[in-house]
DNA sequence: GACGTTAGTTCAACTTGTGAACCTATAGTT
DNA sequence: AACTATAGGTTCACAAGTTGAACTAACGTC
C-alpha cells in the first residue's frame, strides 16, 4: 500500500503553491479572481500566495482586462525569464545540449558529433560540461540562472543514492554519471533514459497534454515505451519500466539484437523493417531506406502493421490508456502512411471496451525531443516545489 | 500531469490518522513511544491523536509492555470489534457472502448456487442483499456496525457516477449493479472486478504483502492481473487494466473464446491447456483432468510452461515490478509444481536488469480470496478515511 | 460626484503539528 | 519506606496555514 509521508501545516503551503504555479503555468496568464476558480483556493489564499510568488519574481504581471463596470482584473503568469534550464541528449553519433527559458523556449543550443563506438563515459562528461558553459554563453544567462541540468541517456537509469547508467551499447555498465557531473559543475542534475524524457516531453508539450492515462511508445532503430499512469511516469521497482521493445510475440521468432528471439523490436524497430524487407546491411541512410520499402507497398508493410497494431493491442488491454502516441522518427515515418491501418489492427487485437476508451495518434515534437524532455525533468521539479532560486553550491 | 488538489490544514489531520491507523493496523500492537518512530510524528500529536481515536473507539489498549527501569508502555491496537466489513463473490456458480470483523477473521458465511446460464441480474441482487441480512444475522451483528460491503463481479466494472458492469459471459450490458444495491440497502457499497479483488487480498495479505510494484496473475479458467503500482491497484482510464489473459503472443495463433487469435489465455488458461492435451470436451471436474495433465509430463505442459514465462517475461520488462504473484486454482496447480521451470522461462525472455529486481512468487490466499478481497475494498476506505461509523441512510 | 460593480487585500478565527516543560509510573537503591 | 533514575505520555504556548467577512481599490455610468 502507498504509505504517504508525515504532512505538517508547512506541506500544505508547498502543495497548494505549487499547484497554483503549474495552474499558471498551463493555464495562465490569468486574473487572481480566475485562480480562485483554477485551484479551488480562496481569494485570501490566492491574494498572499500571489503576493509571495511576485516578491519572489517567479510570476509577474501581464497586462490589465477590462471586467465591465467594475475594477479591471490584473493578469499573472509565471516570469518566463525568472530562470532557465538545460536539457541534455546523449545519443548514438552526438551529444546535444540546449538552453531554454521556463517558457521551454530554445535560447542556445550546441551539438558535438561522437564517432561510432567512441562513448566513453569520461568524453561524453567532457562533451556534456563544455556544452553547458557554450549555451550559458551563447544565451548570455549567467550560471546562477540555471535551475539544472536535464540529462537523457540511452541505457536503463538506475536511481539511487548514486544514479548509475548501464547501457550495453555504449559500453556502460553502472557509470556514475550523477557523481561524475557533480564533480563538474554545482547546478542540480537530473538524469534519466532518453525514451522516458521524450515521453515526458511530448506528455507535457506535445500531443500527450492533460493525459492521465497514456502511452508514448517510440519507435526508431531500438522500440520503447514511455507508459503515464495516474498523471505521472511510470518506472517500476529499478526505474526501468517501459521495456516495450523486448516484448516477445512469438515463441520461436526472430532474432533480436539483445540475444533473445521473438521481440517486438526485431519487427518492427527499423533495422527490423530494412532486413525483413531484403535492404543490404551496408546500408548507411536507413530513413531514406525505410522510405523507400514504405513507398513500395511490399508485403513487409503490411506486417509491420500487424505486428505494431498486435503490440499496441497488448498495451491497450493490459493498461488501458485514454491515448497512445507514436513517436521516435520511424514511428513517425510510418505513422504519417499508415495510421488507419495501425489502427484497424489495434482494434483487431484488443477486446473492444479499451478499445475504445483509446486514441491513437502521432507525437507533435518530432524526433528530436529527447533534450527538450530532459529539460522538463528540471521543470517539473521547479514547478512542483517552487523553491525561489538558491546558490546550487551545496546541492 | 497529476493535479492534486487543494489542501487546508484540515486535510493534514486527515492524513495523518489515516497514516497513523494504517500503522496500527499492519505493525500494530505499538505503543505511543513507537508510534513517534513508525509515523515520523511528533509526541505530542501522536497523544492528541491516539486520544481522539480512543475516544472513537476505533483504536483500543492491548496491554503493557514492561521497559526496564522506567513507566510501562501500553500498547494500542485496532479495536476489531469496531465495526465489520462484508465481501461478496459474484461468479460463474455461487453468489458467496462474508461477513468479517475489521482483523479480517470471518464471522460468518453464505453460499447461494447459481445453475449455469442463470446470472440474470435481478437473481444475483436479490441473492446478494439475502446473504446480508444472513450473515449479520447469524453474525450477530447489527447493521449499524457494518462499515460497507465490497462486491468483486466478473467482467468489466465501469466506474462512473453509476456503477456498470459490462460482463458477456453473465449476460451483463451496462447493469447498474450499484444502484440496484443502494435500492435494497443503505450500506456504503463498493464494486470492482473479481480478480482485481482478489489481487488486492494477495496485495494486503497475501504474498504481495508490502509490495509497492507489483503483478498479481491470476489463471483459473480465464487469465486476468492486477497491476499494482506505487502501492496502488492500477486502473487505467475506464477501470478495465489488466487484461493480461488476451495479451497477443502469436500473429495468427489459437482461437480464443474472446473471439481473437493468439491470445495468452488460449495456451495458459485452464480451458486451453486441458484442449491443447486432448482432455475431452465433455469433462466436468477439470481440476482433476489439470492435475492428470500435469502428472502426465505430457509436452503441452513444457510448451504451457514456455508460453507463461514468456507473458510473464513480458510484464517484467514492460513494468518492471519487484515481485510477480501467480494465483488462481490454475496458476497454483500449475505452479506448485512447476515453479522453478517458470521462472527459468521467464529469465530466458526477459532482460537481466528488471528480471533480477523481480522474484516469482505463488499466491498465498488460495483461490477462494475474492470475497476477502472485496471487503478489502471497504477496509481500505475505512483506514483511509478513518471516519467515525455514521447512519449510512444518506450514503 | 454619487453609485453600482467587480477585483483584490486585510484581519480575526480556527485548525494543526511541534518543542519544551511537565507529569506519571515503574525498577532499583538506600 | 523513601529516594532516585529512567522512560512513557501529556499539556501548552507558538508558528504556520486557510478561510469568511469586512474592507479597500479601481473602474463605468448616470
Amino acid at each position: 500500500m502507498a504509505r504517504p509521508e508525515r504532512k505538517t501545516v508547512r506541506d500544505v503551503r508547498k502543495g497548494n503553491r505549487g499547484m497554483l504555479l503549474r495552474t499558471l503555468y498551463f493555464d495562465g496568464p490569468a486574473s487572481r479572481h480566475e485562480l480562485t476558480g483554477l485551484t479551488g483556493l480562496s481569494a485570501a489564499t490566492i491574494s498572499t500566495m500571489t503576493g509571495d510568488l511576485l516578491a519572489d519574481n517567479i510570476i509577474v504581471e501581464a497586462g490589465q482586462v477590462d471586467s465591465d463596470g467594475g475594477r479591471p482584473r490584473v493578469l499573472l503568469r509565471v516570469n518566463p525569464g525568472y530562470g532557465h534550464v538545460i536539457g541534455v541528449d546523449v545519443a548514438e553519433t552526438h551529444v546535444r545540449v540546449e538552453l531554454f527559458d521556463l517558457e521551454m523556449n530554445e535560447k542556445a543550443r550546441v551539438d558535438y558529433s561522437l564517432r561510432p563506438s567512441h562513448h566513453e563515459i569520461e568524453l561524453v562528461a567532457r562533451r556534456i560540461l563544455a556544452g553547458i558553459d557554450v549555451v550559458l554563453a551563447d544565451g548570455r544567462v549567467p550560471a546562477e540562472q540555471v535551475l539544472g541540468v536535464g540529462i537523457g541517456v540511452p541505457g536503463i537509469v538506475e536511481r539511487g543514492p548514486d544514479t548509475l547508467i548501464h547501457a550495453k551499447t555504449f559500453g556502460w555498465d553502472g557509470v556514475p554519471l550523477g557523481a561524475m557531473m557533480r564533480a563538474g559543475t554545482s547546478l542540480p542534475v537530473f538524469i534519466d533514459n532518453g525514451a522516458k524524457t521524450m515521453g515526458q516531453a511530448e506528455l507535457w508539450f506535445g500531443a500527450g497534454r492533460g493525459a492521465e492515462h497514456a502511452v508514448i511508445v517510440l519507435i526508431g532503430s531500438g522500440v520503447g515505451a514511455t507508459v503515464v499512469a495516474g498523471g505521472v511516469v511510470m518506472r517500476g521497482a529499478s526505474n526501468s519500466a517501459g521495456e516495450w521493445g523486448h516484448t516477445k510475440i512469438a515463441l520461436d521468432g526472430r532474432q533480436c539484437r539483445c540475444g533473445g528471439r521473438g521481440c517486438l523490436e526485431a519487427y518492427i524497430g527499423a533495422e527490423g523493417i530494412l532486413e525483413r524487407a531484403g535492404v543490404p546491411t551496408g546500408t548507411t541512410d536507413w530513413q531514406a531506406a525505410l522510405g523507400r520499402v514504405l513507398e513500395s507497398r511490399s508485403p513487409v508493410i503490411e506486417e509491420t502493421v500487424a505486428y505494431l497494431g498486435m503490440g499496441l493491442a497488448n498495451l491497450i488491454n493490459l493498461l488501458n490508456p485514454e491515448r497512445i502516441l507514436i513517436g521516435g522518427w520511424a514511428g513517425l515515418m510510418i505513422g504519417r502512411d499508415l495510421l488507419p491501418g495501425i489502427r484497424e489492427a489495434a482494434c483487431a487485437h484488443s477486446l473492444a471496451q479499451p478499445y475504445n476508451a483509446t486514441s491513437i495518434v502521432l507525437g507533435e515534437l518530432g524526433p528530436d525531443a529527447v533534450a527538450l524532455g530532459a529539460a522538463t525533468l528540471v521543470l517539473e521539479e521547479f514547478l512542483n516545489t517552487s523553491a525561489p532560486l538558491r546558490l546550487h553550491a551545496a546541492s
